[in-house]
DNA sequence: TTAACTGTACCGTCCAGACGGTACAGTTAA
DNA sequence: TTAACTGTACCGTCTGGACGGTACAGTTAA
C-alpha cells in the first residue's frame, strides 16, 4: 500500500495552480519560480521540494492537460448538438479547468516549448478526427480553424489580465457558418 | 542645413532585420540585445546607438508592420479573386516581408506587449471590413477566423526553426468552404 | 519518527542598459 | 591647403538586477 505519509502535500497542488494562473494572466515570462512560490503561498524551498526543477513543473501541468483533454474529447464525441457545434461553443474562453490548462499550455507553446507543442498538435489531431466524423473530411479543417481562430483571437485580444472580449455574437455566426458547411 | 553626414547607418537596418529574424525563428526570449547585435554583425554599443532601448527597436519594427499592412490591405481590396480568397491564400506562411514582420509582431503579442496587441487588433478590424464587403457581414467572421486558425496553427506547428508544415491541401479545402459560405 | 514543509544564504548565468572611448567624414577658417 | 574642429557611427566593457537552482538547518504535524 502507500507509505507513511506524515502530512498531506498541500503545497503541490497549490504550486501547480499558481503556475497555471501566472501563465494565463501574466504570460510565461512572469511565471518565475519565485513568483509561483509567492502566489502559491509556499516558500521557494517548498516548491523545489516537490518539483526539482521548472521542467518537472511543466511536465506535471501537461499531465493535467492530457487528462482534461481526454475528458473533453469524450464529451465532444457524445454531444447531442454534434461534435462541430460543441467544438465551436467550447472554443470560447469559459474559465473551466480545461480552458485554464489549455491556455497555460499555449503560453508555453508560444515560447516554443517542444513537449507542449507536441501535446497541442496531438489535441488538434483528436479534434479534427471527431469533426471529420461529424461534418465530413472535406469541411473538418474549416471548422477546426474557425474554432482555433476564435480561440487565439480571444487570447490575443485580452492580453494580460485584461477583460474578456465580447464573443457571443461571433459564436452564433460561426454556428450558422457550420450549418452551411454541413449542408 | 544638414550637418556633416559621416557614414551611412548600415547597422540600423541590419539590426532591425536581425531582430525580426530572431523573433520569427527563435521566439521573443531569444531576441536579446546581445543576440540581435551578434546576428546583425554589430556591437551591442552600436545597436544601442541607433535604438536607445529595446522598446524603441520594437516601435520601429511596428512602423515597418504598419506600412506593409497598408499595402496588403490595398492588394486585398483589389484582388480579382475576391477579398476572401485572397485572405485565405495569404494566411499561409510565404516568407514575404509582410509575413515576416507579422509573425515577428505575433511573437511580441504573445508576451503581451500592449502596443503590438493594439496594432494587430487594428489589422484584424481592417481585414474584417474587407471580408464583410466580399462575403457579407454574417459570414465575415467565419472567414476571418478560418484564416487566423490556419495562420496560428502553422506558427505553432513549426516551432522554432522547424520546417514549414504542409498546408496546400488545407488552403484548397478552406477555399471550397468559403465558396459554400458565400452561396 | 518522519514526511512535509519554512527560511535564508548563496552561486553561476544572463540580460538590459550605461558609459567611455575610437574612427572618420565633412566643415571651417587661417 | 591644411590644421583644428564637429557630429555621426560605431566598439568593448562594466554594472546592477533577476532568474534558476543548490544547500542546509530548523519547524510542524500526522
Amino acid at each position: 500500500m502507500m507509505g507513511p505519509m506524515a502530512r498531506k502535500p498541500v503545497a503541490r497542488e497549490a504550486v501547480l495552480d499558481a503556475f497555471e494562473s501566472l501563465l494565463i494572466e501574466e504570460g510565461e515570462r512572469a511565471a518565475t519560480l519565485d513568483a509561483v512560490a509567492r502566489l502559491a503561498g509556499v516558500s521557494k524551498g517548498g516548491l523545489l521540494y516537490h518539483f526539482p526543477n521548472k521542467e518537472a513543473m511543466i511536465s506535471v501541468l501537461l499531465e493535467r492537460l492530457d487528462g482534461l483533454l481526454r475528458e473533453d474529447l469524450g464529451r465532444m464525441a457524445a454531444a447531442p448538438e454534434g461534435a462541430a457545434a460543441y467544438f465551436i461553443k467550447s472554443s470560447v474562453w469559459a474559465d473551466t479547468p480545461m480552458d485554464r490548462v489549455f491556455v497555460a499550455a499555449t503560453r508555453l507553446a508560444e515560447v516554443a516549448h517542444v513537449e507542449t507543442l507536441q501535446r497541442i498538435a496531438a489535441a488538434q489531431a483528436g479534434w479534427l478526427e471527431l469533426l471529420a466524423a461529424d461534418v465530413g473530411p472535406g469541411m473538418a479543417k474549416a471548422v477546426l480553424y474557425m474554432g482555433d481562430g476564435l480561440y487565439f483571437n480571444a487570447m490575443l485580444a485580452r492580453g494580460p489580465g485584461g477583460p474578456l472580449p465580447e464573443v457571443e455574437g461571433d459564436v452564433d455566426s460561426l454556428l450558422a457558418a457550420v450549418e452551411r458547411l454541413r449542408g
